[in-house]
DNA sequence: CAAAGTCTGTCCGCTGGCGCACAGTTTTTG
DNA sequence: CAAAAACTGTGCGCCAGCGGACAGACTTTG
């Protein structure tokens, strides 16, 4: 996989994709970076290719959940093109990485065509919503176990190897639960044999292991990506 | 409040205003009406005026929870808007009464025209992001007594009277939780003299009460939704 | 108006996840 | 390379919410 990859940037009509050309700068985030504070307003929409963005809500009392997952599939920044500006979430850079970044100003423009362009944009805005939906219900109804199996699966997806550089406490804070609930559930996947980790690193054995511990909130949140942000035919 | 009154209609620019008239058609709406299910695509955007609409997931095994509320304050269907015409969400009638259908196809060419009508549109499906995501953090963090505290409070605002049509077992359903847990916040409820019940109705006595027991869910995706939709001057 | 259906109140035991505390190990840093 | 910091393993008590069961009260329906 290119390491320049993104998939919405790579569905572009290629009119678009040569005027967006030169707007579009690369940036390098690192590990634990925020790219935007709850409420305040992002000056740029970032495709990442190889780093990964967590989008979390954090509560007056401390305690936060992430609610979407962002990375070469996706775009940080939707309430831009949505209009709002901002939002009272937080992006947090998860995966160190590479992406691209384009100007605020840009991306409205393009809002503003309309389009082919803006349709994929905001065909990925609902895609976000059905990911942040499956959370909600994942919240409630699903135990730690497959809230993990999924989570973990979903850093997969957007990561080019098959091992995941967090750490359990990290994970624990994602998913808004303790950390020893967190161990609880990694020792079980290792004893499964389906994960092999070491003090901040996860390694998946298992894909097809995983995905049959993992709720169904994760196959729907992927089928309706799948569906709604078709793969472009070039590789 | 005149009673075919929506939030989004009355924010919309008169020219817009004028086209859209000879297309809205006046629907009456019964408790327990199904708008769409889960995976389907809705023929027609709803705009409610004093019905109430809960979308909500469900999961395989049957359990499901309710991630959005539509009222007067809004649309169903904004699939239809942002492009990808189904979703995994059922939209069920939660309180009977009357709205306003605008079919897909005069909807989507509303989307084409883009401008001041499609901002609204857009800014709308961002408070319903909003809105899911503080479903999300409200569903992993906080007390059954606070989510129906929040959950009525949404009915109440969506609502004319102070007096919300529906009985426990329902708010169960829709909170995803079991019967017996709302009974006891009811109860708690009515034992502070914040509300009054009887089978099938909830009476809201004081509402300020409820505000300070409710969590800062409820506020925020409030407060998210009046910036995001500003009021019209006019009444 | 009787019968069936629905809703609410209550009890009981269970369990998943929480809060807290601390030990051992690995990594980072001065 | 020593000291500090961060991460993981483990144990304990606690409790919110679950599952199930049933009784009484209210509503709808034939």
């Amino acid at each position: 996989m290119d390491p320049r990859y993104n998939q919405l940037l790579a569905a572009l009509p290629d009119a678009e994709w040569a005027r967006w050309r030169a707007d579009l700068e690369p940036v390098t985030l690192a590990y634990g970076q925020v790219l935007f504070e709850s409420g305040s307003t992002p000056g740029s929409v970032l495709f990442p290719t190889s780093a990964v963005v967590s989008l979390s809500y954090m509560t007056r009392d401390g305690a936060s959940a992430e609610f979407a997952v962002v990375g070469n599939e996706g775009l940080v920044g939707i309430s831009l093109i949505l209009g709002g500006n901002a939002m009272p979430s937080r992006a947090l850079v998860q995966n160190a990485g590479q992406g691209w970044r384009l100007s605020g100003t840009a991306i409205k423009a393009a809002v503003e065509r309309g389009g082919a362009v803006l349709n994929l944009l905001l065909r990925y805005a609902q895609s976000l919503i059905v990911q942040t939906t499956t959370t909600a219900v994942c919240n409630r109804h699903h135990s730690i176990a497959q809230q993990f199996s999924r989570r973990l699966l979903m850093g997969l997806d957007r990561s080019q190897s098959d091992e995941l550089v967090m750490t359990q406490e990290a994970v624990a804070n994602l998913l808004g639960v303790r950390r020893e609930g967190v161990t609880a559930a990694a020792q079980a996947l290792q004893h499964a044999g389906m994960i092999r980790y070491r003090r901040g690193h996860i390694e998946v054995l298992d894909r097809r292991g995983l995905e049959g511990r993992a709720c169904e909130c994760y196959a729907v949140s992927k089928r309706e990506y799948q569906r709604l942000v078709p793969m472009p035919q070039a590789a």
